[in-house]
DNA sequence: ACCATTGCTACTTACCTGTT
DNA sequence: AACAGGTAAGTAGCAATGGT
């Protein structure tokens, strides 16, 4: 009851929170700050052409040409370029001008979470790439795997998982049975697949991106075994009393 | 972050479950 | 208890290609 109580009251002030927050963001996006200018490379950039090239290429290929303009003809464009970021940084520091303390605060914070939802992104998309194995499937995901097959393309996303939901929850125990089996199958699937990547972020040297939980499941398993080897001497040495007795 | 464009990725929804 | 991450699919947003 008392825990209902704490939770509701915490979660509205929550509530609150985020939509003070949004007013917050709100208003500073109607007061835009001013754009990043191009720098003496993009200018350059520009003033090529681009037609039927792919991206990547078109910016590889140019890239190579920079390099080889003299100074004389980079000039005009490194020229551009510093009078732009200088007009800038006037337009930025009157932008902040206009800000109060909480404003700039706010938006010094913006700044910081999406910084840090950049990293975690990016730290996310190396351990992928380090060939992290995904986590084992639950039964409730199992089943939402098998059953959104043949559903109604029709049907809106939540609409899907509403009704995948509820008719988990109409399974009886025995009905969800072949999940579970699934769940555990797939489990067995995560641990050789994390012994894989274990072994192969051991021999690249990076072991920073073994998974705590797998190092503290390791660490419980290796005292397991000296506390039965422990054990097993004290047995060893009492029988061995015994029989000299 | 700025330029652009392609193709890929992650977020969004509701819900459940494994981990810490 | 709180959090993270799993299910699908449409889409919003980002990485890739460069230098400043």
């Amino acid at each position: 009851m008392f825990a209902g109580i704490t939770f509701t009251w915490e979660r509205s002030l929550l509530q609150a929170f985020r939509v003070h927050q949004h007013y917050c963001s709100a208003f500073l996006s109607s007061q835009a700050p001013p754009k990043r200018p191009s720098g003496s490379f993009l200018l350059f950039l520009k003033d090529q052409n681009s037609d039927g090239i792919p991206r990547p290429l078109f910016t590889k290929q140019n890239a190579e040409k920079w390099r080889l303009l003299s100074d004389e003809e980079k000039q005009p464009y490194i020229e551009k370029g510093s009078e732009s970021m200088k007009k800038y940084r006037e337009e930025l520091q009157a932008f902040h001008d206009t800000l109060s303390d909480f404003e700039l605060d706010q938006l010094k914070l913006e700044k910081a979470q999406k910084r840090e939802a950049r990293h975690k992104r990016k730290q996310k998309m190396l351990k992928k790439s380090l060939g992290r194995p995904k986590q084992p499937l639950s039964a409730y995901a199992c089943y939402t795997q098998s059953r959104s097959v043949n559903l109604p393309v029709s049907l809106k996303q939540v609409e899907r998982f509403k009704l995948i939901a509820a008719d988990w929850n109409k399974l009886s125990e025995s009905e969800k049975q072949e999940f579970y089996d699934k769940a555990t199958e797939d489990k067995e699937r995560y641990k050789s697949e994390l012994e894989e990547y274990v072994s192969n972020l051991r021999s690249n040297g990076r072991e920073e991106f073994i998974p705590p939980s797998y190092l503290t499941q390791l660490r419980r398993e290796e005292k397991k075994i000296k506390t039965a080897k422990r054990l097993q001497n004290l047995i060893d040495q009492n029988t061995e009393r015994l029989r000299n007795l």
